[in-house]
DNA sequence: CTTGTTTTGGACTGATCAATACAGAACAGG
DNA sequence: CCTGTTCTGTATTGATCAGTCCAAAACAAG
């Protein structure tokens, strides 16, 4: 008995990910969210509270689609170091690729520090990639793909900053040929 | 002829850069620099063109001052690994101590998609401690302290990348024991 | 068709943004 | 002390910021 939604609430949250993902939150005006989204500042602002709510939001909607494409690549075939390696080319494809970086890293170094929802966020992503990680490298262990007196968390710590270090790198004007370098050095620590 | 400076210019440098440095550049405002570092609006404005001109100074201070005390860790004492491992320990510490990050990392992923000034700068900057690094590992190859089939450049990314990552990793909540983790490993790989 | 509820577009708010204008202050050379 | 030049504090610019308001529009239920 009212007025229906005229657009599809997920497919907003989606457009203005792309929008934070590619300018970084301070650059993002609402302006700049009205037209990625093609809402009108009142449908924003009555769906989403803020801008910062609408933020939260597309953050965790990030999360869920790079933590399901990361565990994607974790459970696929072959080895677990074929995997691994797998999951870095993967990563260093995106990067190449559209050269749009990554939600999660652009997050932690701009907002993190200054914004603890934010921070409290990506703190609790960490530890659950750091969890499917260790799970995955522990196994690789008692299968004896690695040296068994490895510590499993360590590793994974080991892992996910490679990961990161190679999109610093990459937006530090680092070619791919340095990032398929850095992964193979990453490769042969594990 | 005429009225003589009130104020240090490389002083205010430097307190703009430790402003820029821990709020990033879009939420760092005229104001914030104003009281940062002492003067005003006229006197900044007057001295350095533009919010982004005083950016780039700061820039260009910052990896002035920390291209130096890298050096300084390499060419200081001991084996190549202890150098290596006493840089790592080197960012860790900061890291942890005042957490307040890296300004060339921060501008890589907030300002460098763009801003192609900065991009370069940044580019530049890559290149050189790439190079310094390189030299240094060339050294320690030749004199048998690693495996004389690894190449040089390639291993000097992967350091680049290793210190990237373990500031990336800081920023998302990971502990110090986890950067030392990191450390570790990254030094296995060597 | 009427009523009730929600959505929507667009005008509008006060605050703040980077940057400028300008007048007077401060000094060096004469 | 003057004169010329550069500084500096303050007021102000127009633009843009996030967010609000309100009237008209759109629909469901009756």
């Amino acid at each position: 008995m009212a007025r229906p939604r005229n657009f599809d609430e997920d497919r907003a949250v989606e457009a203005a990910m792309h929008a934070f993902w590619t300018a970084g939150y301070e650059a993002t005006s609402t302006q700049d969210l009205c037209a990625a989204t093609g809402l009108g500042r009142s449908s924003i602002y009555n769906t989403f509270r803020s801008k910062h709510d609408l933020f939260e939001r597309a953050l965790r909607r990030y999360m869920e689609i790079k933590d399901a494409s990361t565990l994607a690549a974790l459970e696929g075939e072959g080895t677990f170091r074929e995997r691994i390696a797998g999951l870095l080319r993967q990563m260093i494809e995106e990067e190449c690729r559209d050269g749009i970086g990554c939600l999660v890293v652009n997050s932690g170094i701009e907002l993190a520090p200054r914004d603890p929802v934010v921070a409290g966020l990506l703190r609790r992503n960490y530890e659950r990639r750091l969890e499917t990680l260790r799970a995955v490298i522990e196994e690789a262990r008692l299968a004896g793909e690695i040296d068994a007196g490895r510590d499993a968390r360590e590793l994974a710590h080991f892992v996910i900053a490679t990961i990161s270090g190679i999109r610093v790198a990459a937006r530090s004007g680092a070619g791919r040929e340095a990032l398929e370098a850095v992964a193979e050095s990453a490769l042969r620590a594990l």
